[in-house]
DNA sequence: GGAATAATTGGCGAAATTGCCAATAAAACC
DNA sequence: GGTTTTATTGGCAATTTCGCCAATTATTCC
């Protein structure tokens, strides 16, 4: 992910950041459990079941969203928690509808 | 990115949309050109001397943030101007602001 | 200590992403 | 028509992501 770019520094270094957080949002499996976070806490058992993969793929899939900062995670006897870190994130949601609703019209006034 | 999930049908679909949003942010050159974009509206030769990587590839990032519905395109001349559809997407950028300054406080004080 | 449950890590093949070059398309100008 | 400028598309190699299995770690309970 390197800008072989004319972008520089500090913006450069901010962007990659940035980046990492929203990489971390970009697949289907990790949107799911951010969404079911916003419910409360849940076990990686709970979002194993609930998604329906192997344990270490939702697991790999909470390293992801630990590593960008986006939830904490707690043990509590044999089981882990984890929970959302930074409850802003669900506030975008309603823009990407907005998005969606919009392609969405489109595609209907377009015949697609 | 196929879910192989217990998710299912119009949540999971949903999901997948969702996904594809995030994605199309989830580039240091697309974040890049929204940034840029929100100031007003640029022409693909304007991005492409700012970022400073080949034309061909500016053109690529542009077409992944115009199919997820994120920018429109306009032909002027010979000139192609995008200019962003949904500015909300901007709101959320100091969420992930939000993220990343929780993770800096974290490492300083984990002496990381 | 040994067995059972919960979760992470390593590793590997399959799939997707990225960025450049070359070729093509589209408009402007002579 | 032919040339120039601007932008998109095709194709390819390099890199990254993804998801499963196997192995490992951590905790509880006996």
């Amino acid at each position: 992910m390197v800008l072989t770019q004319r972008l520089k520094g500090e913006f450069k270094v901010h962007l990659e950041h940035r980046a990492r957080v929203m990489k971390a949002l970009a697949h289907p499996s990790r949107l799911f459990i951010v969404d079911e976070l916003s419910r409360g806490e849940r076990c990686v058992c709970e979002l194993t079941e609930m998604i329906g993969a192997d344990v270490s793929t939702v697991s790999k899939h909470l390293a992801v969203l630990r590593e960008a900062g986006l939830v904490l995670d707690e043990r509590r006897g044999v089981q882990i928690f984890y929970r959302l870190r930074v409850p802003c994130i669900l506030n975008f949601f309603g823009c990407v509808e907005a998005v969606l609703e919009e392609t969405a019209r489109d595609r209907v006034v377009a015949g697609g």
